[in-house]
RNA sequence: GGGUAGGUACCGAAGUGGCCAAACGGGGCGGACUGUAAAUCCGCUGGGCUUACGCCUUCAGUGGUUCGAAUCCACUCCUGCCCA
């Protein structure tokens, strides 16, 4: 195990805030093992990039030789998190719930180490917990403080509307903090009152208190609004690696040094920028699907857009018998069976029109065309897709 | 429970009897240029039919008034605000 000091300097890599240093280094002096908490909300299926911040910060704790401790937040995904939201979440079933937790579950695995991960679901000791109970926590926070919170007091001033569930919230999250005796809390930055409500819960309970660690939010692939589903700027971990690879690929230069620093720890290498993305890309790729995907769909951009060897690329192989002649009908049907995408004719009528159909290297232009399709040739549909006639 | 303001296309937001498939902005998409970057320029942006002029459908829902409705009326559903 390395120094205290060696591995504060480590963790702090990255880190936006961390409430506070000195206390942390305490902690890392105990010589134990630290209980590193981190709660997620399987509020959906699959996780992003966005979260991967975190869990990485997490492997890092793990890599120091401490504990993490990762709590699936089954009860509270049911509440929602109203952090930085404008709205309430969508509250959810306990059966969605924990279809997504286990699914959430094997992904953090792919960043986390197994040997060093206790996972615990949060339902374990909300379910029990008596009103009785319930009412005493209530009695620990007060209004004031919840509407101190900026992303209430902006609702608030909106005439938004901020349901009680809503303001339980926090609570809940410091409650976890309490059974699980964390010594560290990791969140996004955005986290921080939640965090600091555990601090508060744990102080009543006479425990010590958590160390506030913060991670910047990472910012989506628009490069201005943090990274969310919702938004749609966001790489899913369980993507295919070439739609990921190309995702990763059309950030800016800026975004991509945020990237090099939030998700690999590292500064951008000094070689020409395209070079360093297609690194990143290669990386991250590899990372959720392995070495061989990496190179593989590294590969495959070089031949795709690098060379624009459109001609000698991989492209889905879509079989167009019994469609209509038209190349209106064609394109409609490349995007449903190529890519499960529902084009309607009047987008598809638009992309020939505005140039962006080639058969065989040859533009199509003209939405009355009835072109014949040639088995092997290739149909580009726009500037990321085609596909191959089957 | 009472009063009041609203629900328009992906989002925000105009429109308050015909000129509205619906201004404007954002976002998105295509083309040019590139490093599938950024910046810039040009164009497109509800759906379906048609070679085309054009036609059909659509402004929370249902029903009505009118030659004609997103716009007027009635009821229903949803939301904010004020009062209790």
């Amino acid at each position: 195990m390395q120094s205290p000091e060696a591995q504060l300097e480590i963790l702090k890599r990255g880190a936006a805030q961390i409430i506070n240093e000195a206390e942390l280094l305490a902690k890392l002096r105990l010589g134990r093992p630290l209980n590193v908490k981190l709660g997620v909300d399987p509020t959906a299926p699959d996780i992003h990039l966005g979260f991967t911040v975190a869990l990485t910060k997490l492997r890092q704790f793990q890599d120091l030789g401490h504990q993490a401790i990762l709590i699936i937040g089954d009860f509270t995904a049911m509440i929602g998190d109203p952090s930085g939201r404008s709205k309430a979440r969508p509250q959810l079933t306990h059966d969605q719930v924990m279809n997504n937790a286990r699914s959430f579950q094997e992904q953090a695995y792919k960043i986390l180490d197994p040997e060093r991960t206790r996972t615990v679901f949060n339902g374990q000791w909300f379910e029990m917990m008596t009103f009785e109970e319930v009412i005493k926590l209530n009695g620990r926070v007060t209004l004031q403080q919840m509407l101190q919170r900026e992303d209430f007091k902006n609702r608030l001033e909106r005439g938004d509307a901020v349901h009680l569930h809503e303001i339980q919230y926090p609570i809940m999250q410091g409650w976890d903090s309490v059974v699980v005796k964390a010594d560290v809390e990791i969140g996004g930055t955005d986290q921080l009152f939640n965090i600091l409500v555990g601090r508060d819960l744990q102080r009543e309970e006479g425990q010590p208190q958590q160390i506030v660690f913060l991670m910047p939010l990472l910012e989506g692939l628009d490069g201005v609004q943090k990274m969310s589903k919702s938004l749609g700027n966001y790489v899913g971990v369980s993507e295919a690696p070439t739609e990921m690879f190309g995702k990763l690929m059309s950030i800016t230069d800026t975004l991509m040094a945020r990237y090099y620093l939030l998700l690999l720890g590292e500064d951008v290498p000094d070689i020409h920028p395209m070079d360093a993305k297609k690194q990143l890309a290669r990386r991250i790729v590899a990372r959720y699907h392995g070495e061989e995907a990496g190179n593989a769909a590294l590969e495959d951009f070089n031949t795709k857009f690098s060379k624009r060897d459109v001609e000698n690329a991989e492209w889905p192989v879509v079989d167009f018998a019994g469609v209509n002649q038209d190349i209106v009908s064609i394109v409609v049907a490349g995007y449903e069976k190529g890519y499960q995408i529902a084009k309607s004719r009047g987008d598809a009528r638009r992309l020939v029109e505005q140039g962006s159909i080639q058969l065989h290297e040859e533009k199509i232009t003209d939405p009355k065309a009835t072109p014949t399709l040639a088995a092997g040739t290739v149909l580009k549909l726009d500037k990321k897709r085609a596909v191959r006639v089957g």
